[in-house]
DNA sequence: ACGTTAACGCGAACCGACTTGCTTTAAGAG
DNA sequence: CTCTTAAAGCAAGTCGGTTCGCGTTAACGT
C-alpha cells in the first residue's frame, strides 16, 4: 500500500479545512446543495485541488467519516455489561443527530467502505463483539452482536433516518433494557 | 387540491414508460448515475417532458414510491395478530431488498412527503395502527406501534441498509416472535 | 542552506445537467 | 366530426460541475 508522500503541515492544514467545510455545509444547507465547487468556495481550498485529492464528493465524505469514526466515539469499557451498553446507546443517539449523522447515513447507503475495503458497520462490529466478549469473560452473560444490532442499534437509527429527530437518552436506554430483558427471558 | 387536467391515454403511456425506466436504471446501475437526461434516454420520453412534469430527480423518485406504495403491498388482515404481523414483516423484507428497497430509502432519505405532505412513514403508520387495533378489538393484546416499528421494522431497514442483502422469511418471522415474547414478558 | 518535487493555485476549456420559446400531437368536450 | 388546449416533442442556449496544462509554493532529504 502506497503512503502518502507528503503528509505534512500543508496537506494537513487543507485537509482540516476542507474537512470542516464540509460538516459546515452540512449543517446549514440541503442535503444536496453539498458540491465540490461549494465546499472548495467555503474552505478557500481551490475546486482543482479538491478534485486531484478526492475526486467525487463520495469519496470526500468517506474520508471525513473515517476520520470521525477513527478518532471520535470509542466503544466504552464502564465495567458492566449494562454500563457498556447504555454508554453506547446514548453515545450513539447523539451522534446520528447532527450533521455527522446525515453525512454517515448517506456513506452508509452509497456503500462506503473504509481503507480495508470493509463497510464501515462491519469495522465497528469488530469493537462492539470485544464488548460483549469482555463481558462474557466477566460472567456475564451478553446478548449476541446480532442481538445488540437489531434490538439497540437498527431502532436509533431508525428514529434518526425516518422522524429525524433527535432521540432521548432515556429512550436510548429503554432500548437497552429491552435488550437485557430479553436475555433474561431467553434463559429460562 | 388541483385535479390532472388530463389523465388519459398518452399521459399515462408517458408517466408509466418514465417510471419503469426509473426502476430498470436503478436495477442496474449505480445509485447515482441516476438522472432526468439518462431516464429520458432509457424511455424514449423527451428531455424537457421530465423537467416539466417531475422537475427534480427527487420529485420523480417521489411520484414512484408513492404510486407503488399506493398499490402494492397493503397490511395484511389474516384474522390473528402472529399472522397479521408475520405476513407484514415477510412482505416488508422482500420489499426493501431489490431497487424499490433502494428508490425507498433514498426517498426517505431525502425527507420525500406524501401529496398531504405528510412523511410516507406516517401515512403508512396509521394503516398499521389500524391492524393493531383489529387486534385489540378481537381481545388480543397487541403491542404499541412504537414496540412494532423498532422491534420489527427497525432490524428489516437496518439490514437491507447496511449490509444491503436480503433478509430471510424465517429470520423476518423470528423478529415477530420476539415483539410477541416481549409482550408476554411485559403483561407479567 | 539548498535542491528536489509533491501538492496547491490559477484560468481556460469541456461536458453534461437543466431551461426556455416555439411547434406539434392527441385528449376530451360539444 | 370538429375545436380547443393540455401535454409532449424539439433545439438552442445557460449554468454549474469537472478536467487539464502550466506556473508557484513549501515539505522533506541532504
Amino acid at each position: 500500500m502506497e503512503r502518502a508522500r507528503r503528509p505534512g503541515g500543508r496537506s494537513a492544514r487543507v485537509r482540516a479545512a476542507v474537512h470542516q467545510a464540509v460538516v459546515d455545509l452540512l449543517r446549514e444547507e440541503d442535503w444536496d446543495e453539498l458540491s465540490l465547487p461549494r465546499v472548495a468556495e467555503l474552505s478557500g481550498v481551490h475546486q482543482a485541488t479538491l478534485y486531484r485529492r478526492w475526486g467525487t464528493v463520495n469519496d470526500l465524505i468517506n474520508d471525513v467519516v473515517t476520520e470521525q469514526l477513527a478518532q471520535g466515539s470509542p466503544v466504552p469499557d464502564t465495567g458492566t455489561l449494562r454500563g457498556d451498553l447504555e454508554a453506547y446507546a446514548v453515545n450513539l443517539a447523539d451522534g446520528v443527530a447532527g450533521p455527522l449523522g446525515t453525512l454517515f447515513l448517506r456513506a452508509a447507503m452509497v456503500g462506503s467502505r473504509g481503507p480495508d475495503g470493509d463497510t464501515y458497520m462491519i469495522e465497528r462490529a469488530a469493537d462492539l463483539q470485544a464488548m460483549l466478549e469482555r463481558a462474557a469473560a466477566r460472567g456475564e452473560r451478553p446478548p449476541t452482536l446480532l442481538e445488540l444490532m437489531e434490538v439497540v442499534i437498527a431502532p436509533l437509527y431508525y428514529h434518526a433516518f425516518f422522524f429525524n429527530r433527535p432521540i432521548g437518552h432515556d429512550h436510548a436506554r429503554a432500548l437497552v433494557d429491552r435488550l437485557l430483558a430479553l436475555q433474561a427471558a431467553n434463559r429460562r
